[in-house]
DNA sequence: ATCCAATGTGGAATCGATTCCATGCGCAAG
DNA sequence: CTTGCGCATGGAATCGATTCCACATTGGAT
């Protein structure tokens, strides 16, 4: 591998001479510049950018931690963050947890070996453990998807957008609503989405039928069983009444759902209407279409870097910053 | 930030000694080596990798090439990918090139100034000008997707699974059969599935009408508009039959053609026998669910990266795989 | 008593860049 | 004629690790 030593020799030059044509820094004169491109340009030369990091101590690598990247979700966040970090020269190391907790320690203590100059965390549980090891580890972090004290981040505003969503239905003349959630311990999309959707009920003297309230996991199938609970729940309790229309804190699930509904004949929006959250590709083109809730995830990865980008140049750095949604309103409503 | 020289003060020994229980390589007598643990410990000290790097010329990172993060496909495939390589101390370097040539060779520069240890390339164009390069930087390189000669790679048998998918078709009775395809640029999904097509037909004395053959760009509505054409070009021409089924090269030009093919109140598979390629999630729930080709794209992923690791550590390495398929048979068909 | 091997430790070079500082030169100002 | 500054270049230290080699100690075999 040819170095910058071979390159300042072969240029019979110094290598600082070699390092100043290089970042074109300090005095170099026409000749000799010409000279020691010539020879870089003949031997191939690229310089060894970790060496350059130890001198400089900036390694130009934002490493982005995320439980999967098999979700869109993910997929348009890491994309933003990518086109804005390629922007400023960084380059992105992926650290795929896949929904494993343990790893996504790992990984913090692992980018610290690597010296990355930020860390993105695409997060799903915000445990006292997590957020000591980050403060620990002292590197400039944002963290998507959940807020945190102390720490940057960049949210979606799922509070509102659970009762705004809950409202449309309300709206639209529904009462009986019913609810498939996800766990709690994610607070983004398991509890802030259900307490808007609770509220936004009490706030119109609505009732909520525990029995509508199921709890499902984050695939497809789970969202296909919630649904049948909901419904077999209803019909075997002394409540004989069937809900209207049906909310899923994500796609995957209201997909899920409309599946088992049809199945069941039950027709939608006429017998039920349903939403989900997250505008994923395919929501637009299901029959019918589904209501859902868009979080430009491409741009909260974007306004990620951005922010991770002040912080780690030092410059005026918000703490927080909650992004606008927007209600995709379609035939399934 | 602290450093070996530190700890190795603090612990009064060596930074020979602390490197040594840092690895433990070579002797260490037991009281040293917890004194050294020991000051470790308290201080929190990290090693920097690339400092280790300069000196093993060896980083533990690999770079992952690819054309958009925001396909099954990819997602998979690097799922896959880090599966293996995290198993083996590596970390991936992500590239992305959102489907811009240019980047492609651009980022093999950037890999090769990072000093990876190896690449792998999700690729979708093998143009001379591209082989050419990945030559030149001499990295350990593995293609996915596409095969080019003297580059290791992994494949699918695109060419067999679409005769196979064909032939399923004709078995089932259909011999109208219209296409989705894509640019032949794209020699895997443009080229070979078409051929494989093709010779099937021909294989089985079937005629193929060029207006069923219908070239769209990797979208859902280009899916539609393609299948549109299909339809008014067979009803406007002299000939008034229409198809009795339609393979796309990929699962989301299927699903467009189906919501085309909805639109018009054409039943599937009753009147139009349907099915697409890639295994994505989704098929599975559609209504009918999709036969498609399953590519084991994750597997891909963990093979390429085996051979890699292969490569790389300079033992025996296969110069190509291709992967087999599976077909995936739904009510779609 | 002597020798050798195993064990334990440190000095110093090294990896490939950057950067501080010194030096030399030519030319204009004083 | 000296002084000082802009320009051009190189020497050498430095970043934080690893590793080769030298050296010291110990204990068992001969």
């Amino acid at each position: 591998m040819v170095t910058i030593k071979n390159i300042a020799e072969m240029a019979k030059v110094s290598r600082t001479t070699v390092s100043r044509v290089l970042n074109n820094s300090g005095y170099v004169s026409e000749d000799v510049r010409k000279r020691v491109e010539k020879v870089i340009e003949e031997t191939g030369y690229i310089p060894s950018h970790y060496a350059k990091s130890l001198r400089t101590k900036k390694t130009k690598i934002v490493g982005v931690i995320l439980p999967t990247i098999q979700t869109e979700t993910s997929n348009r966040i890491v994309t933003g963050i990518g086109k804005e970090l390629s922007q400023q020269g960084y380059e992105i190391l992926l650290a795929n947890t896949n929904l494993n907790k343990e790893k996504e320690m790992e990984y913090l203590e692992l980018l610290k070996e690597r010296r990355v100059d930020g860390i993105i965390l695409i997060a799903t549980n915000t445990e006292p453990v997590l957020v000591e090891k980050i403060k620990e580890i002292n590197i400039p972090l944002v963290m998507i998807g959940q807020a945190v004290d102390g720490i940057m981040s960049v949210t979606f505003d799922d509070y509102h957008a659970a009762r705004e969503l809950t409202l449309t239905f309300i709206k639209k003349g529904h009462q009986d609503i019913a609810f498939i959630g996800v766990d709690e311990t994610d607070r983004a999309v398991g509890y802030l989405r259900k307490k808007g959707f609770l509220d936004e009920m009490v706030a119109n003297q609505l009732k909520v039928n525990e029995e509508w309230m199921q709890k499902a996991i984050f695939d497809i199938d789970s969202g296909h069983d919630a649904m049948e609970k909901v419904l077999t729940s209803a019909s075997t309790t002394y409540k004989k009444s069937i809900p209207t229309a049906v909310i899923a804190v994500t796609d995957r699930l209201a997909i899920g759902a409309i599946n088992y509904l049809k199945k069941q004949g039950i027709r939608i929006p006429k017998d039920m209407a349903i939403a989900g959250f997250g505008a994923s590709e395919i929501t637009r083109y299901l029959d019918p279409p589904l209501t859902t809730v868009d979080y430009q995830n491409e741009k909260a990865g974007e306004v990620a870097a951005r922010q991770l980008y002040n912080r780690m140049h030092a410059q005026k750095c918000t703490e927080k910053v909650v992004l606008d949604y927007r209600l995709v309103l379609r035939k399934s409503l």
